[in-house]
DNA sequence: TTGGAATGTCAACAAGGCTGACGTATTGTG
DNA sequence: CACAATACGTCAGCCTTGTTGACATTCCAA
């Protein structure tokens, strides 16, 4: 691997050590627990869990996408992804529609209910990220999107940049 | 809370929309799988799973650490950390030993194998870290840390913060 | 010494992943 | 038109990893 000429004589990939690199993966495993608590904590009483608020928030924002694209999004089978949509179609909060051109396809939305569920869920989270955002700063909030996008695997990064493209 | 003044007369603040904030929501989502994906597949082959990793790095960072210790750090029933403890002691990759001073204690060590198949997670998920953190680059590292930090629940940035300060 | 608290083990169950197989519409193609 | 391919749903069965309940052991303090 051919390196890249080192600005002030090499110190500054300090940052690469073992130990700095150690402390970045357990910082991720605390901060995604933090990071779920919420909507976790929201969903318990309704026998529902982390599988229902993924779905929710990807039908949120895509309406009217399909299983299949749902299932890509989610990295699930749709024999698992399946179960989740039963059971939020079975309580009023995502409705499915046939597609218009392709009729094998099912278009899903979320019903008001789904909508209110999912304000109520997306709320809670972007509590602490906003709180998170301000202690932290600006800058600090720059590199953190920097580094977890260079973290992501390929096919990752594109679903993530087409969504991001799609909202802001 | 007071606030700090702001520089720019408040306009820095566009980093706390609800679209920069659900942003950083799903780049979380993305960036920990591809977080996790390295391990998850060098475990598959073995019949074990996140559990399993997770016992094995904190028992690495914590050598003679107890299960209850483990339980805390690890957010699950002493039940449920058992059984992970169990099927690395049956593959030899952890050796218990009954508490010095308190003997219902179980102080938990890696054996040889197990010490060598915890290099073998840690180096691939560091290299995966690595490249993302020379990809971004160390003002962006400090910022992701910081954001990470300010994520966590305060029972979870106690313990990351107990860790951080024994090693580094 | 005895009862409560702490520690850890075993058993059984649930959620939510997975694969495989199959049925049914619907679409597109030779 | 006939037929293959696509999109989806479902059934059955398995695995991992969480949960609770019940219980054994050990320590400590009244």
């Amino acid at each position: 691997m051919a390196e890249a000429p080192l600005p002030q004589g090499g110190s500054s990939l300090l940052f690469l050590t073992d130990e700095q690199l150690r402390k970045g993966i357990e910082a991720m495993f605390f901060a995604y627990r933090g990071f779920t608590a919420d909507p976790d904590r929201i969903l318990e009483g309704r026998e529902m869990g982390r599988a229902h608020h993924r779905a929710i928030h990807f039908i949120h924002r895509s309406p009217g996408t399909t299983v299949s694209n749902l299932m890509a999004l989610l990295g699930v089978t749709k024999q698992s992804l399946n179960r989740v949509l039963r059971a939020l179609i079975a309580e009023g909060l995502v409705e499915v529609r046939v597609g218009r051109r392709d009729r094998r396809e099912r278009n899903l939305h979320l019903t008001p209910e789904g909508a209110a569920l999912e304000r109520e869920l997306s709320d809670a989270q972007r509590e602490r990220m906003r709180a998170a955002y301000r202690t932290a700063g600006p800058v600090a909030v720059a590199g953190f999107r920097q580094v977890l996008e260079a973290m992501m695997d390929e096919e990752s990064r594109r679903q993530y940049e087409a969504l991001a493209g799609r909202g802001g």
